[in-house]
RNA sequence: GCGGGUGUGUUGAAACUGGUAGACAAGCAAGACUUAGGAUCUUGUGCCUAGCGCGUAAGGGUUCGAGUCCCUUCACCCGCACCA
């Protein structure tokens, strides 16, 4: 019987979605495992190659644990909400939800034929009305709690309004002012904030959906513009979100870019007085390097900062208001461009410095940014690069305070060095003066320590359609959150996807949009809201009384392996902790981190391929030929390229216009050129993954993929090399069967045979283990080599073998896995119960190198002590030949590795 | 500029706490069986002046012994970027 993989992975698919075969309980009998892969925005274009990378690894984890015995939760589902299916919305007037639905009927058909161990009976989809319920409740407990600082945590806004009574802020004031006066502290909370608008988009966008000032879907630019947003006060739990890092399995890269979006950084806020020649005023500034003050020469503003109107003096108004306006008119964009240019105005007035009482001028640029510190800074231009290169520009002085550094060129900017020309800090090391100087400061009440966080508060308003609608009504211009039994809210229908004529959100065209009369919230939430807790619904995805029970949560608490891409870092990953850490905080989850363990799989580009056409003409010439003649390169399907060779009656039949092509080739054969590009279809390099399951199967696709390389580094999608892995299954498949004669045979394994099975499953689990899947199926190939060389067909053997490949390939074990007389799934079969009683002798092959020259080896017991070693080794007949008649000055024995004798 | 990472044959890549570098594949070459093969099987395949020689981006160090640890330099990739 030859190995048929269309027949076999059809018919266990098939046979999995009938029995429910991966169905999952709550089970506290066994210990639970919870896999999980960042889900999909179902895009119209399907999955390509690369999709399916991270969702392999991820089930192969899942069924190798299952094997050892755990409860394993390993769910999928889709990120529904989205830019694309709104987009395509107002194009063609089709309905996201229709357009969703069929993205994710595509997603599911391709994910099914790869054979993942999905518990699809837990599925979610964010723009689900029975799964956005849960995010709008989360929303609305956002919004009716605060930030406690002295507990460092979240609490009912209740615990708030008790505290405001008790200390006299809150009876007399009317419910506007009451509610105002909330709004400054609700987690969920509506505040004027400067944002990255998208005109051509029509709505808001958060700083990681911008890039380079362009919106990251549909590339269109970006501006600033100030505008009364929905956010939720993330930055309350910057110190946290920090903390949390140090207990959790990330890799180091991943958690230093959170760090470095926390932003942490300590320094001192420091008060100058400062006048613009009628009245004087305290304005306090934050700086990293309290040592530097002596250097003091000027004083910067942000164009924002409300500083600037009351340090304009009228004199410089004009010159002033030309600034800011030409500051205003650029868009994000054209600031980043212009980075190194150094721009400002004088704004007429003078700050004091509270040392030395020195008068220093307020200057005003855009170099200094309104949301980070307090918008106004001083500027040290000896000690940093920026205020030098603004000193210079407008000729300001530069005093050194560190001895005998070198500033005519550019700043010293190190925190190293003795300082000079500063007071009572002379003579002191930087890293002492920093403290001191601070020290000096708190003492004489002029200011005070600071740990000031570059992480911002997260806008949650989006003017769009296809989002989780607000549970927030306006009560005479009050916002005022719904009831928990309003929910879910859900989105109405609109005429059109697209703003109304007086520029509101597509949500100010539904009809009735109200409340108890009273107008709903017209904008919806962001991507992330409801990516940020899904994993939770996973553990309990029908209750329609909790997100989760807490029994289902205690049981499966956190995310032990999360896998997914990079580019979420500091997006989704940040949200999601904070939107757990928040729920924990209520007490509504039960572990302060979400996600355990994460591994970011690598991408997989495409390799395009390219053909040389003369110029002029309609002939082809091969690769290595074309530098004789003047061509130009044009990209070729890859799927009519086999290993860089053309298969040219394809390539004919490809395009009309190819059809009477010539060739010049070499060696008789087509070669064409390739590159690493993006996986893209203006390229013709997309493979997608049926095409592969219709040539080779899913098996293969799935050993092929990680066979590929490490898990987490990116590689060009390359079809050379997936023969030898097909090929390894067939072999495999023909250990069992001769011709049409399955020929397993209960006879004893031989000591050869046991030990090519010992030595792959130590093998597996360490590598498994350690996600390294590449070198697993090398494992595998070489032992079954090894077992095709002694012509094994033994079941002691054969059984276990297949238990192991079928994390990897779970058709065919499946399908040998019957045949070999089982009738339930694979799936249950527990591994540790099928491994022989073999241990591998008490043994060890010591090398033994003569002043570090490797010689020879000698077998010994693993047990024996250093001592032992080196006298079995002194005594051994090789010895005595390397020695040479002299005598060993030393000998070094390494437990458990290595014996060397220093002659 | 700051932070993180990588650098090994013709190619993808192995090498667990330092211990015979290049496993396993791909490619290439030769051979076998074949009417034929992009099928199957066998063998070979780091480099050269062929020594028991040289080789893991380059140079230096620690060690009996370094791809692995330390220092310097170079190249590439990723992230952040006027964050005071």
């Amino acid at each position: 019987m030859e190995y048929n993989f269309k027949e076999i992975e059809k018919k266990w698919q098939a046979w999995w979605a009938e029995n429910h075969t991966f169905k999952t309980e709550t089970d506290p009998s066994k210990p639970k495992y919870y896999v999980l892969d960042m889900f999909p925005y179902p895009s119209g274009a399907g999955l390509h190659v690369g999709h399916p990378l991270g969702y392999i690894a991820s089930d192969i984890y899942s069924r190798y644990k299952r094997l050892k015995g755990f409860n394993v939760l390993h769910p999928m589902g889709y990120d529904a909400f989205g830019l694309p299916a709104e987009q395509y919305a107002i194009q063609t007037g089709q309905h996201p939800a229709i357009t969703t639905e069929q993205n994710i009927a595509r997603y599911r058909q391709q994910m099914d034929r790869i054979g993942f161990s999905y518990d699809w009976s837990r599925e979610v989809r964010t723009c689900d009305p029975k799964y956005y319920k849960w995010t709008q409740w989360a929303f609305l407990k956002m919004f009716n709690s605060w930030y406690n600082p002295e507990t460092d945590k979240a609490e009912p806004i209740d615990t708030l309004i008790a505290k405001f009574k008790a200390e006299g802020r809150w009876d007399g004031l009317t419910e506007k002012e009451q509610s105002d006066l909330l709004m400054q502290y609700r987690i969920a909370y509506q505040g004027e904030t400067a944002v990255n608008w998208c005109p051509k988009l029509g709505t808001v966008l958060a700083n990681d959906e911008v890039k380079d000032g362009y919106s990251v879907r549909g590339g269109f630019p970006v501006e600033q513009k100030k505008m009364l947003q929905w956010q939720l006060r993330v930055s309350a739990y910057a110190e946290r979100l920090l903390a949390g890092l140090d207990t959790i399995d990330w890799t180091d890269s991943l958690k230093e870019m959170q760090r470095n979006w926390i932003g942490k950084s300590q320094g001192a806020e420091m008060v100058f007085k400062v006048s613009n020649g009628s009245q004087e005023y305290d304005m306090t500034i934050f700086t990293t390097r309290a040592d530097t003050i002596f250097g003091v020469t000027f004083m910067v503003l942000a164009p924002e900062s409300e500083w600037v109107e009351k340090l304009t003096t009228p004199g410089q108004k004009e010159a002033v208001d030309a600034y800011l306006l030409q500051a205003k008119k650029k868009t994000e964009r054209e600031r980043i461009a212009e980075t190194r240019k150094v721009t400002g105005v004088f704004s007429g007035s003078y700050a004091f410095n509270p040392l030395t009482g020195e008068k220093v001028p307020v200057w005003i640029s855009e170099y200094v940014l309104a949301g980070y510190g307090t918008g106004a800074i001083m500027a040290v231009p000896a000690h940093d690069s920026r205020d030098y290169a603004f000193a210079k520009t407008f000729n300001l002085p530069i005093i050194p305070l560190i001895e005998s550094c070198d500033i005519s060129q550019e700043s010293f900017d190190a925190k190293e060095g003795i300082m000079c020309n500063s007071g009572f800090l002379t003579g002191m090391s930087v890293k002492e003066a920093i403290p001191a100087a601070i020290d000096y400061i708190e003492e004489h009440g002029l200011g005070r320590r600071k740990i000031n966080y570059r992480l911002r508060d997260a806008i949650f308003s989006r003017q769009r359609y296809w989002g989780e609608p607000f549970p927030i009504y306006y009560n005479n211009g009050i916002a005022t959150a719904m009831p928990e039994s309003a929910l879910p809210l859900e989105l109405p229908e609109v005429d059109k996807f697209l703003p109304t004529e007086s520029g509101e959100p597509p949500l100010g065209r539904a009809k009735g949009w109200e409340y108890d009369g009273y107008p709903i919230e017209k904008s919806t939430m962001p991507g992330f809201a409801g990516s940020s807790a899904y994993y939770l619904r996973y553990m309990d995805p029908h209750n329609d009384e909790a997100l989760v029970s807490r029994e289902a949560d205690e049981y499966w608490r956190d995310v032990d392996l999360y896998i997914g891409g990079t580019e979420h870092a500091t997006g989704h990953l940040i949200y999601s902790r904070f939107w757990n850490k928040f729920l924990y905080d209520l007490g509504y989850v039960c572990e302060p981190e979400p996600f355990k363990k994460l591994i970011n799989q690598g991408m997989i580009q495409g390799r395009s391929n390219f053909v040389y056409r003369i110029v002029n003409t309609n002939t082809f010439v091969s690769c290595g030929l074309k530098d004789n003649y003047e061509t130009t390169e044009i990209h070729v399907l890859v799927n009519l390229v086999n290993n860089d060779r053309l298969d040219i009656e394809a390539f004919k039949a490809w395009m009309p216009e190819y059809h009477d092509a010539e060739f010049i080739l070499e060696n008789g054969e087509y070669i064409c050129g390739w590159a690493v590009e993006k996986m893209s279809k203006s390229m013709f390099n997309v493979v997608n993954p049926d095409d592969i399951c219709d040539r080779y199967g899913a098996d293969t696709l799935r050993l092929y993929e990680m066979f590929l390389g490490p898990l987490e580094q990116s590689k060009p999608w390359d079809t050379k090399g997936i023969d030898g892995v097909h090929r390894f299954l067939r072999k495999f498949w023909g250990l069992f069967y001769d011709r049409d004669d399955f020929r397993v045979s209960d006879e004893a394994p031989s000591p050869a045979e046991l030990k090519a099975l010992h030595k792959l499953i130590a093998k597996e689990e360490f590598d498994i283990e350690h996600f390294s899947f590449n070198t697993t199926v090398s494992a595998f190939m070489i032992a079954v080599n090894e077992l095709s060389d002694l012509k094994c067909c033994k079941r002691a053997i054969l059984e276990p073998m297949t238990i192991l490949l079928s994390p990897f390939a779970p058709h065919i074990a499946e399908e040998l896995w019957h045949d070999l007389g089982h009738s339930e799934s694979i799936s249950y079969a527990k591994f540790p119960e099928y491994v022989a009683a073999y241990t591998v002798e008490d043994s060890f092959e010591y090398p033994v190198s003569f002043n570090g020259k490797l010689r020879f080896k000698i077998t010994l017991s693993k047990s024996l002590t250093p001592k032992e070693v080196e006298a079995a080794v002194l005594a051994d007949p090789n010895t005595a030949k390397y020695l040479q008649g002299g005598v060993a000055r030393k000998v070094i024995v390494v437990p458990g590795k290595i014996v060397n004798v220093v002659c």
